[in-house]
DNA sequence: AACGTATATCGTAAATATACGATTAAAAAT
DNA sequence: ATTTTTAATCGTATATTTACGATATACGTT
């Protein structure tokens, strides 16, 4: 990219596509969905579910943490991740309003 | 990106990572919502109501157009774009799909 | 036929993303 | 006190994205 014109756009625009970034990795949908179905994990257990090493399964954590569609509390040695429930409302009623303006039906 | 491991991962995680990917930007954010007060609207007119250049426009028209959810007809000189509520319906549905398994309520 | 207009594509530069192994840090276990 | 375990970060390589100007293409107009 050469400089970003981002900022040139609106601020629904921006943050909207900034949570459509943390989910344009079909790891990130793959990691919210284990954090559904276990509720809260540790950052292991997730590296353990994932083809990928636990450097790059960390990166993508760290992804939608910059977001905050989830949530890492450290416990010792260990984090125990879940998702924010808050943020996910959010960002889902970001989505419907999207698609209730530039959908007909 | 080093090799992509985007094979190892669901069809369905891959699609709409995928169409997250083409919402990732908010230069293709707007362009949609351009397309959607305009009803149709050739690539000019949208050039004129962003921030980019006619080139940059073009590419993210064609990121767009790459996942389906627009269509661009050549009319002579001119490229005349619209949604395609078609695709838009789906990738609706497939975030729908994805905020309920996720979504506590 | 030459010119103008509209848009896609090419070439290129810089930024960002993805992936991995190695290292670090911090707490638990021995 | 040392070792082990867990996870973040660093360093690095490569791919992709974003942006622009220049060029090419294709049609309409003069």
């Amino acid at each position: 990219m050469a400089q970003s014109k981002v900022e040139m756009f609106s601020k629904d625009e921006i943050l909207l596509a900034d949570i459509a970034k943390a989910l344009s990795h079909p790891a990130r949908i793959k990691i919210l969905k284990i954090l559904t179905d276990k509720n809260v994990c540790m950052c292991g257990d997730i590296v353990d579910l994932m083809p990928l090493a636990q450097s790059t399964v960390s990166q993508h954590l760290k992804e939608l943490k910059r977001v905050g569609l989830i949530e890492g509390e450290i416990e010792g040695p260990k984090t125990c991740y879940c998702l924010s429930q808050k943020a996910l409302q959010t960002a889902r009623a970001d989505f419907s309003k999207l698609f209730s303006k530039i959908c007909k039906c």
